[in-house]
DNA sequence: TTTTGAGTTGTTCGA
DNA sequence: GTCGAACAACTCAAA
């Protein structure tokens, strides 16, 4: 029989796996492939902490394969030309993927298809990474849906398909394993080492994506609906690095939290699941958003964004203030810190760090988003396109215009015994947590007694509040006007 | 086709 | 201190 080929994406684990499945179901010998091609991503190229990410996904990846007898291929090049020279040399006779849904992999996995096949090699796509994929879900009038709400009351309805197991047994290895070039010669390290907290905070690989999933259905799943907005408590499930690189899919994660509920039939079995589902179903949103309306990706959906007045920033030097984590805000610092050291950041906080990236500061929601894509390890241009747009208010289902989160109370709300602040704002940590949240309240002497400086070792509010939300609101007015006029 | 109801995550103001 | 209303208008989904 002829070798099958398997390019692995964003599906770097081993069960669950539809691509992978097929091919060894095949009999026939199975040649696993990654191919690192950065010019095919038209500029979404993979940042620096999920490529740091990456790499240790890869390095988990064949250590799973080597345990089954066989090996992760590694290549680096335009994927076109890769696959096709791979085909060539293991005289491979067919390929399967699971399929991505960003505007340059559709584009390039559906050239790549008509080549293949034009050369008589079988195609094969998957579903991997969704419970419904995009062009699968309509509403009644045949469009793509644009509100969450009815988006997902209308996928609760759609039957979800149990995860693939995988036997315990060798996958098939070809007569001769094509060249790969080692781990570190894709060069997704970094080159100064930043990567400290990284190594701390999480395990890359299908592994620690099952050990994630089962210490959140044991011990944060009930509890999701009153934790998760805390960001001092671990609330979260914490799976989005693995979600992102397929490490683990969503339908495992739906398997596993109705096998709770189980015993008793009931589904989903507690108030927190239905939260922690509700979750899930946003991220499919996101992929339903980004394939129908692929422009989204660069441009506002609401087409009139196109022409938000936003604010100066000459120099820089206001959105370098927000990426450092020094815009005086504890909350938004706190945030921006947590980021930088561990590639990731709570929800709840991102929240608010976005909204005063785009409302108080009033810079680009762009700008926001190609920060995130390069700092976090979850970075998902689904969701980071929809999270950016939801916060500027210029996409589907946007936040109102008169939503402006407000920083301080944002984090009394949230962060009341100050833990998060305290943690990555380690400077004013001696402050008392009626100061906390707004150290430029603080008198003099509480200041001083607690070692701080304003503007000399914590910065001063770098804009004001209530002035930064009246110039929100006045240029969202500003907005209305051109509109009417138009 | 027309109509009606609804829309993740908030803040502020004034009674 | 608490609570409800106002903050725009629009578009989408579905009956």
């Amino acid at each position: 029989m002829t070798p099958t080929l398997v390019w692995f994406r964003h599906d770097l684990r081993v069960q669950d796996n539809p691509a992978l499945h097929f091919a060894v179901a095949q009999g026939g010998p199975i040649v696993p492939v990654f191919v690192l091609d950065d010019a095919g991503e038209w500029g979404w190229v993979t940042g620096a902490a999920s490529r740091w990410w990456l790499h240790h996904s890869l390095a988990a990846l064949d250590d799973s394969l080597r345990e089954r007898g066989s090996r992760l291929v590694l290549v680096r090049g335009d994927a076109e030309k890769v696959l096709w020279d791979l085909v060539r040399t293991t005289g491979a006779g067919a390929i399967a993927w699971n399929r991505r849904y960003e505007l340059a992999a559709v584009a390039r996995d559906s050239w790549i298809e008509a080549d293949l096949n034009q050369r008589g090699i079988k195609v094969h796509p998957f579903n991997g990474s969704l419970l419904h994929e995009p062009h699968a879900v309509a509403n009644k009038q045949g469009r793509p849906f644009q509100i969450f709400s009815p988006y997902w009351r209308h996928c609760l309805t759609l039957p979800v398909v149990a995860p693939l197991k995988m036997a315990e047994r060798n996958f098939s290895a070809p007569a001769q394993w094509p060249s790969s070039i080692a781990l570190d010669d894709l060069e997704l390290r970094p080159r100064i080492p930043w990567d400290g907290e990284f190594r701390k905070s999480w395990h890359p690989g299908e592994i620690g994506a099952m050990q994630g999933l089962r210490q959140f259905i044991s011990s944060g799943l009930e509890a999701y609906g009153k934790n998760r907005d805390i960001p001092a408590l671990a609330g979260t499930s914490r799976l989005s690095p693995h979600l992102r690189f397929g490490e683990i899919s969503p339908r495992q994660i739906w398997a596993a939290v109705r096998a709770v509920g189980q015993a008793e039939g009931v589904f989903p079995p507690n108030q927190g699941a239905a939260v922690f589902l509700n979750e899930i179903g946003w991220r499919e949103f996101a992929y339903h958003l980004l394939f129908n309306f692929p422009h989204t990706q660069e441009l506002p959906l609401r087409e009139e964004f196109a022409r938000f007045p936003w604010a100066e920033d000459r120099g820089g030097h206001k959105l370098r203030a927000w990426q450092r984590g020094r815009t005086g805000y504890p909350i938004v610092d706190a945030g921006m810190r947590q980021l930088w050291s561990m590639g990731w950041m709570h929800n709840r906080v991102r929240m608010i760090a976005a909204s005063f990236l785009v409302k108080h500061l009033r810079l680009p929601w762009r700008a926001g988003a190609d920060w995130f894509w390069d700092t976090l390890v979850d970075a998902d241009l689904a969701n980071n396109t929809l999270g950016w747009q939801w916060s500027a208010g210029c996409g589907a289902d946007a936040a109102p215009y008169f939503r402006i989160f407000a920083p301080v109370t944002q984090g009394r709300r949230f962060d009341p015994d100050g833990g998060y602040v305290r943690r990555w704002v380690p400077e004013i940590a001696a402050l008392p947590d009626t100061y906390l949240q707004a150290p430029w309240e603080a008198p003099p002497d509480v200041l001083a007694k607690a070692g701080v400086r304003l503007g000399d070792t914590y910065p001063n509010p770098i804009v004001d509040h209530a002035r930064a939300r009246e110039e929100a609101l006045a240029a969202f007015r500003q907005l209305r006007q051109q509109r009417r006029l138009a």
